[in-house]
DNA sequence: GGTTGGCAGTCTGGTCATCAGACCAAACTA
DNA sequence: TAGTTTGGTCTGATGACCAGACTGCCAACC
């Protein structure tokens, strides 16, 4: 958060995350970064985002823990760690909400379990299976008809297609 | 969000849920709310948040059909509504990420099912009776020797006690 | 009936964050 | 070697947030 008063006298699990992943922008890049997003150049292009206030978002998950910049073909690549994976409950959970309340009420996306095909609940459960899969094991769709398909950035391109999260995605020039 | 560039472009359900939910202060806001917090004035002393910007939230959350403003006693009440209620999975998931990655590890705050007396995982779920209680149904109890005890408003004092969730709290004076 | 006090806001001037867009350096390519 | 791509930094303008002063409403009390 950053500001002189934060959230540091609030004492409270709930306030200490949001110091960290509370600022504009920081779930969406950590949304990509589960979509398999790693580049600063795609985080740009997807996200339209300053690239001021990327660069620091960027720099304060790398600082914080929940990403990893590591060197790849001469260009850095921002990975999840353990702490950023650990995330995903809660992105997912965001999701789901929004779904209900925050749009039509419709599915815009759906999730479903690798190794069996089911599709995960609202608590992130594999019905078929009944184990709870991580974001590694899971493969997300979007839902036709839905209101997603505006965007025409080449990274939302390659979105469109069903994939495994935390896979990179390779983004069509264009 | 209400800013020029907001997150509509992003055509994502979790985008739509943080033009609602992502501004600084709401998610703490809806905390407390949670925690039995409903008056301007106990929220503006247990949040040490800006009297203008807690107004400008609460009518956001009212607008966007997360609170109910409700006149009680001469004063208005801030009462979570279905969608507010719905948004609890989310919160509880926050906080669990939090306590483990965002502190020193432990836990701050316990949540035990109100109808059987297991305390629930971090789904959310009830290890006695198996169900997934929502709220209404939590009691939620300060670990003792956490870090939880340096605020003293009156708020932070009545919220020491254990307490069923969505009761409304009564601040003690002083 | 007038006064007092608490409550729920609004208003104000200053500071900080974010914005769009220009600029820059390093590495790769032709 | 010149040009292009990539990953940033820098700048001036705009908007959000801050602390604190101020206002209007209502109930209780004298």
């Amino acid at each position: 958060m950053a500001l002189g008063t934060g959230y540091a006298q609030q004492n409270c699990s709930i306030a200490r995350a949001l110091e960290i992943v509370g600022e504009r922008w920081t779930m969406l890049v950590l949304r990509d970064c589960f979509y398999g997003v790693r580049r600063f150049s795609d985080l740009l292009g997807h996200l339209d985002i300053s690239r001021a206030v990327l660069t620091e978002r960027l720099a304060s998950l790398t600082d914080a823990g929940l990403l990893e910049r590591r060197s790849a073909g001469g260009h850095p690549e921002y990975l999840l760690t353990a702490a950023g994976i650990a995330f995903w409950p809660t992105l997912y959970s965001l999701s789901r909400w929004g779904e209900r309340y925050a749009g039509d009420g419709g599915r815009t996306r759906t999730f479903s379990h690798a190794g069996c095909g089911g599709e995960v609940d609202d608590l992130g459960q594999c019905p078929v299976c009944g184990t709870t899969p991580g974001p590694a094991d899971l493969i997300v769709t979007l839902v036709e008809g839905s209101s997603g398909h505006r965007r025409s950035d080449p990274v939302s391109l390659a979105l469109r297609r069903p994939h495994r999260l935390l896979q990179p995605v390779t983004p069509v020039a264009g």
